[in-house]
DNA sequence: TATGAATGAGGCTTCATTCAT
DNA sequence: TATGAATGAAGCCTCATTCAT
């Protein structure tokens, strides 16, 4: 029997998951592949997640928090609007790449709408921190008139759009510096430009 | 025994397929299920589709020419290029909305990822009918320098975002015409302001 | 529609099923595979066999009868009974050979078991055939005394170990000659040699 | 849940699988019978064999294995070729009535045809045995001048046949020492009678 | 005599989960 | 905390046979 800290075997199954899921899909993964990959027992899985869906919503929720903190977070320490765009950009489209396996998952993951609930409630916390820059733009001059909330689902959906590609076809993956300047030259005041 | 034409019945599979995907997934979906809501038997199923997979794809393909042939082959025929892109926006949006059902399929087909030597190619034209267009732009003096391979993959990429929004978050949808407004204003050169 | 006459299409089937029975054995060959072979449909296949069953157990009887008249009957014309054995044995090691394809379904129809019945039947009779040509051998002293049923088994199994090595192992067919030296050498009584 | 040892798991499968094989053939069989007759649930079955066909496949193995070991192979240790050819006749045959049900499974199987490729390496090793036991004979000068592998073929051919009427028609088998009588006097030189 | 779409029972196989050890 | 044999429901697919035309 092989003895490990509950942690260090918590730790492996996730890593194995993350690995199989993005390789071969939720349902294209067994349980059993997993414990082989993790290098435990079949039964030991279930110590540490009730059921595979757990497990798999696990690992979503991780993610989404990593890049909760990572990314949004610090958005609101930067005073400059535009500043934080390109930031929010910058960083977010990075983290797509970086996290092209657990982004496969959540894809393959019944199409992107597995955990559909927290995954709205996060957005719902992104699209806030967006409009409150873009509000602030347009408080303080930086940007032309327009709605910030419709603004901010474009920019969301703009991200979404990568994130699509870096599942589907990497090669139609932009340069976030084209995006951000095409987007930002058409927001900034003319007067700015 | 229930006679029909070959046609009417493969129509009657297509749309239960259709239906029965989206609702709930290529792996939810089972063949029974399929046949039943066909008002077919099991085999019957089989004797127009090889399989399971074979099905699916039918009708990620049908879509695909149905976009290809509405939406993207009608663009040629617009001469000003920044009313041709203000088409696609309107018409590839408008396209997404309506067919909500089946892009549900393909995100859940493998997040998207099912069928993806055909969609590479569909893509790829695609991505050549936008380039021409933003050359012609350019060189018509409409739009500012740019390099039109990227200003076509954020074009289609931003058209992805709205996909995903329409599987994932339709309440994040964006409104076309801020989103064409937000792109043309960059696009478009100073002296054109 | 095909005009054809029902013996015409008879045949057609029969010759199909033949082919494809030896090619693929019972269950591995469909009504729908026989129809497309015959060049005829899948109804049409009923309207001269019963099931498949039926045509499989026809092509058994057919071939059985076939050696009954081609190859035992004859046998009782011979006076000489060591001829008759030679005859025996050339003939029916000659007709296994040449009904290969036939034999391989007597073999994969339930491992020469289907139509058992009849086989039985038929096997008695040739045994009865034999049992007479040996007996006649004794009284006419040119056999050593013997059990005629006995004998008459052995060389059936002979027949049978050679059909089965057509079957099986065409490399380990024997040759007539050898096998009928062999075992007239041994019947006949030692003042005949 | 029923605790049994591995080794007690696969041997009830077995024992199972050669019953009902025996009885209703490879395609007569299902799993959830061979499941049901060894006291095992349908997936424990795949526990121990990748699948029906492996299954059916080891059954063979097993048993040309254990005619080998039990009845090819003791002939070497024999000196007196005659009494070889005894033994092996005896033995064989004794063998072939003892496994009655594992020969059905060979003739039900694709007409002794399944798992061909072992079956030939088998047989050619039986052969060459039997052709060494022959031409040892004919040096030594106990059988007449012959083909020593014509001759191994017929004998092999004889069992052949007997293993046959085993299968179709248990009444046709002959008495192996009328069998092996009539051989060896055959066999045996003019002097040696 | 001929067609072939339709039927549906039933086979093989997979796999998440359990539980005795 | 760990094991892995065992379970059994459920999925996909095949195919002999029928019957309206």
């Amino acid at each position: 029997m092989n003895r490990r800290s509950g942690h260090e075997s918590r730790k492996r199954i996730v890593d194995a998951a993350v690995k199989l899921f993005s390789q071969s899909g939720f349902n294209g993964t067994t349980m059993r592949m997993i414990a082989k990959e993790a290098g435990i027992s079949v039964g030991g899985l279930y110590l540490y997640f009730k059921n595979k869906e757990e497990l798999s919503l696990y690992l979503i929720k991780e993610k989404l928090n990593e890049f909760y903190s990572k990314v949004l977070l610090p958005l609101k320490e930067i005073p400059s609007p535009s500043q934080a765009l390109k930031e929010y950009f910058t960083k977010a489209l990075e983290f797509a790449k970086e996290n092209r396996e657990l982004i496969i998952i959540h894809a393959k993951q019944q199409g992107f709408t597995f955990g559909i609930e927290i995954k709205k409630e996060f957005f719902k916390k992104e699209r806030e921190i967006l409009k409150e820059i873009i509000t602030r733009g347009i408080e303080s001059r930086e940007f032309k008139e327009c709605e910030p909330e419709e603004v901010a689902k474009l920019l969301m959906n703009i991200i979404g759009g990568y994130v699509l590609s870096v599942v589907v076809e990497p090669e139609n993956l932009f340069k976030p510096e084209v995006c951000i300047d095409i987007l930002l030259k058409g927001l900034l005041k003319r007067s700015n430009l």
